[in-house]
DNA sequence: CAGATATATATCTGTCAAGGTATATCACGC
DNA sequence: GCGTGATATACCTTGACAGATATATATCTG
């Protein structure tokens, strides 16, 4: 997975943006208003996430459209894929070790409880 | 999802620690060796991995153990569920949709633009 | 064409993070 | 306790990056 879709997701304004992406496409000036951020650095956001191939581009007249591009996220996904037998294991058989362990939890915001089949 | 988990993730090198520790727990003068990293350097990874909730520590005599924490992998997870679903239908739907519009899949970059007086 | 609108880029600045070296801390064997 | 090995932290320097302002480019309207 290129390096570029991680320090391209890194970022919350662009997260943001894909939010947003992810349900319609969006013009430049809409997703200016929606994070709040000035104008050249939506455009540079924008930029970004073009680069990393999440997004592309439509022109409509004198705007231009962003719209999500998911191929990155599915990479991001198969990166996943082989943590995932560790949670999956993990609900019942770290909660157990954590009871023995509990000086392992390090000060972490809050983090699922102990075996919560339904988080987030 | 915690912007520490973004922020931890983004560099190559936790992302291989991450990797090692998939597999089994290592003491932190392993993953020196294996990262090529300095000592301190590879402490300094592993401090934000732990601040991330990403690894936790075990003490074994003077040795730390690092083990993988894959509950903030999870959120990861979870934040890209509502995404999977762009890709799984674009397999097929976006297929379609490109050969109806295939100006819209032109990289930016060498697309003919219109009079361009000094172009290259 | 002029002027307005939409978007991109250039430039500067402050912040933050990464890597390196030196040093502190802690556990071990003697 | 002493020297040694394992790991963490302090400090410094450098580079990348986000935000802001100004400006360039392109398109539309009249």
């Amino acid at each position: 997975m290129p390096e570029t879709t991680w320090s391209a997701l890194q970022d919350p304004n662009r997260r943001a943006v894909l939010d947003l992406l992810r349900q319609r496409p969006h013009a430049v000036n809409e997703l200016v208003g929606a994070l709040g951020a000035s104008q050249p650095s939506t455009s540079k956001h924008l930029r970004v996430l073009r680069e990393a191939g999440l997004v592309h581009v439509l022109r409509d007249g004198q705007r231009r459209i962003y719209a999500i591009d998911p191929a990155p996220l599915a990479e991001l996904d198969g990166w996943l894929a082989p943590y995932r037998a560790l949670w999956n294991r993990s609900l019942d058989d770290l909660g157990r070790h954590l009871d023995e362990h509990p000086e392992a939890t390090e000060p972490e915001a809050q983090r699922p409880r102990r075996r919560d089949p339904k988080e987030t």
